[in-house]
DNA sequence: TATTATTAAGTGTATATACACATATTTTAT
DNA sequence: ATAAAATATGTGTATATACACTTAATAATA
């Protein structure tokens, strides 16, 4: 019989109980649905999650749309540059010369409204394999997830 | 008056109804906290996450370790890189020469274990955050995310 | 005013993610 | 036995993520 070190049982539970490896898994998924169904409109749901916040936020700063979209400053730094290069979005700076503000552009607009009906798409989807009172109830959790970073 | 065609509120809404902006939102706080508490480990919770799958699923090839972290199959192929760089895992061929299997090294036994107590630490801090049975229901939620793939 | 501290943002590096495409091997069908 | 189909995996490319470090500009202080 081998000796105790050796035993891995121990970590065959894991999987089901580790919020990380949960969280990751069903974010994949979740991902790729979307990405799949917005395909037509040539933005990405993490893209059009940083346009939706540039237009709720009212042309923030990077500080400011970081801090709204709950992501890592230097992240969206990096988020920030293909939607630039397709011109969707313009940086520029303020008086304070260190600030640079985040501006959505005509052509961000378009490409916005065009995504709008594919993102309701996708969301229908989610919501009728899932259950819409599910959905809620998740949708609420993982603000609550959120809040932890607070 | 500016057109309809220029109102953006419609946007407003978005970012709390989204399912996809959400669980990414959720996933990377839920990173951060892992990957913080896990550092003295040299091991990400994503790595970690590989390795369990490994003595989980007893060796086993590319396709069935993707299948089961729920993981495409080319994400898997990079992220088993740095694993096995540090020698935590060895890929090997089988008597079907496409097949290649993935066995974990006494080294990266020995890494595991040193984890799963940083791992049931940074377990607790969200349990203790968040409330045993509140994890618990999202837990289950996830899994049923994971689902609409199936 | 000169110095120091603070603030805002970018860069270097490494891992994570996944689609489209390519390669190698095995199996199936002719 | 050979051609075609199916299977298992890797590679090219692009985006996503974030820590450690750097730079530039402004604010605070001596």
């Amino acid at each position: 019989m081998k000796t105790e070190k050796n035993d891995l049982k121990k970590f065959f539970d894991l999987p089901a109980l580790c919020p990380a490896f949960n969280i990751r898994a069903a974010s994949r998924v979740i991902t790729q649905l979307f990405d799949e169904i917005l395909k037509p409109t040539g933005l990405q749901i993490t893209q059009f999650a940083v346009l939706v916040g540039v237009v709720s936020l009212d042309s923030p700063s990077i500080n400011q749309l970081a801090k709204g979209l709950v992501m890592d400053r230097t992240t969206l730094t990096r988020n920030l540059k293909p939607l630039e290069k397709e011109g969707l979005i313009k940086i520029t700076s303020g008086d304070d010369k260190r600030t640079h503000f985040v501006k959505i552009t005509p052509k961000g607009k378009s490409a916005m409204e065009k995504t709008l009906p594919y993102w309701e798409k996708a969301r229908t989807v989610v919501s009728e394999e899932f259950g819409q009172k599910h959905l809620d109830g998740l949708l609420k959790d993982l603000a609550s997830v959120r809040e932890i970073k607070n």
